[in-house]
DNA sequence: ATAGTTTTGTACTAATTAGTACATAAGATA
DNA sequence: TATCTTATGTACTAATTAGTACAAAACTAT
């Protein structure tokens, strides 16, 4: 048992959750990205003071990291649910809809917030840059176990190597949160879902 | 002719181009985005003093919206003329290609500067968007005429609509970009060139 | 109740931001 | 040479940034 895990009874009580305070970070951060997101606006997601805040995190960049690692493990259990709902390929026909489907409900488009940090970092934060880096290889792992997956049940024919199929599916992804974000006004976005869809058939 | 032509020798002289100084200020929004470049970077970028600046420009947002409009007169400019030398076809590759070649030689992917400010602005600058979305129109026009013209001169068989292709096409174009930002180490780079080519084949 | 401990609220700091004010420099014209 | 005009250089401003300092609050243990 590690001195973490002793139940702390001395002094003021928190009024907060480490964990879930992350969490609201963390989506602040997708829906705004980094330097887009003030430590004021940071503070009023999160529903704590600064003097909380620092208290428990070491920097804005530390709560960042901390966020990007989070969004990797939330995404992973979201698609590992999906995929024991709705199987391999579906998922991942999933995260495609789901991208274009967000244009239409909210009028905004959040993308892969590693990918979307991957370009905003890149060359600026080293640091960031770096885990980010070993964050989208799990990610790309990820979604290649998952071709495979497909590929076992028949879900997709497509012989391609599975990582070479991944990172085209990552490729079209990405490609496709950026052309909804920068023009969200585009006449044919059911063809780009064809477009995977014939990819991964 | 209007006044603007009438040659003024009345005062000081200017020791700068206006054309010119908006050329490297847009070289530096390409490098480095919007909100990323202060106002003293792009002086320094311009060679010229703020006073000078502000006497010729309104404001950041108005030399940024300058820059937007040269770049895809430039860029029409350089791929006009590619297609006259190595053809349609070629000049959509040479696309992908140059995104490629960026990394090894430079280290970095600058990509498109309507779509990476239509990503950055939207929701935060609507001026600015509106302006990228009528730019990205007409780029996308190019686009479309480009495989048109392709098409007509059997350069590319595919038979899917034009616009559609176009669409795709960019897409393709952006993802390449946004993954060799975020993901620099991508073991199948080649793979996404074939990607394209089989796309435009 | 009082002392000890930790959290919270508020006020501050130093740096950076876009943009302004104003005196001075450099030319043309008379 | 004196005057008019426009451009330039420097010093400022007000807002915002991430992060710090410190007193007051809220709890436990004695």
């Amino acid at each position: 048992m590690t001195n973490k895990s002793i139940k702390n009874n001395i002094g003021r009580p928190k009024t907060f959750d480490k964990e879930n305070v992350v969490k609201l970070a963390m989506y602040h951060f997708w829906e705004n990205g980094y330097d887009n997101t003030s430590l004021d606006d940071l503070l009023l997601a999160m529903g704590i003071k600064k003097s909380s805040f620092y208290r428990t995190f070491k920097s804005k960049e530390e709560i960042f990291s901390l966020s990007l690692h989070l969004y990797r493990e939330e995404t992973f259990k979201l698609l590992t649910n999906l995929k024991n709902e709705i199987g391999a390929k579906q998922t991942l026909i999933f995260l495609i809809k789901d991208t274009i489907e967000q244009l239409t409900i909210n009028g905004k488009v959040k993308g892969c917030l590693l990918m979307n940090s991957g370009k905003e970092c890149y060359l600026k934060y080293p640091n960031l840059s770096n885990q980010i880096h070993i964050e989208l290889e799990e990610f790309t792992n990820f979604i290649t176990k998952l071709i495979n997956e497909a590929k076992k049940n028949n879900e997709i024919t497509n012989k391609m190597d599975s990582e070479k199929l991944a990172i085209r599916f990552l490729t079209l992804y990405n490609g496709i949160a950026m052309m909804l974000q920068a023009k969200s006004d585009i006449k044919t976005i059911d063809d780009l879902l064809i477009f995977v869809e014939e990819l991964i058939a």
